[in-house]
DNA sequence: GCCAACGTTGGC
DNA sequence: GCCAACGTTGGC
């Protein structure tokens, strides 16, 4: 069982369009970068836990916990000229993106800010916090997760 | 294979 | 809106 952290633009998808879904679960699509691609094909699992982050907007941060219900399939979204996120070089025979399906479990009554996160000395290392990072997909080891959790005063 | 140009991400 | 970081593209 891994923790991550995935990175979401909430005026694009919030927490908050997720828990209008049913069942509070949804298809995680648009991802189109190598690595993070290969994290969720790799090593993301039915079970495993990630961390809500809402990017690029007044307060980014992390706002809730997903799990994900369904390991990679192919990204559909790349092979339709009309998405946003075409990708002629994907089609369904030799798929190149893929996604997983998420179901929210919690939405925190206060999300952990990311400038709280920077402030916390034992977060320092957190790939999140580090310059330049970029990716959509980020792992979260157990200790991090842990303080993370303890950040929200919740259970 | 190198690398400049270009596009995107995302915090501020 | 700015800009640093960094991934991708394409000419050579």
């Amino acid at each position: 069982m891994r923790y991550w952290l995935m990175k979401s633009e909430p005026d694009v998808y919030s927490i908050d369009h997720l828990a209008g879904q049913k069942k509070k679960t949804d298809h995680w699509d648009g991802i189109r970068n190598y690595q993070a691609r290969n994290f969720i094909r790799d090593d993301m699992s039915v079970g495993d836990l990630a961390f809500f982050y809402h990017s690029n907007c007044d307060e980014p941060g992390i706002v809730g916990i997903i799990e994900i219900v369904r390991s990679a399939y192919p990204d559909h979204t790349a092979f339709d000229p009309e998405e946003k996120y075409f990708d002629p070089k994907s089609d369904p025979d030799h798929p190149r993106w893929f996604m997983v399906d998420v179901r929210l479990k919690k939405k925190f009554r206060r999300g952990v800010l990311l400038k709280d996160i920077r402030a916390q000395k034992k977060l320092q290392k957190m790939r999140l916090v580090q310059r330049g990072n970029r990716l959509s997909i980020l792992p979260v080891a157990k200790a991090e997760w842990n303080h993370i959790l303890r950040m929200t005063g919740e259970d």
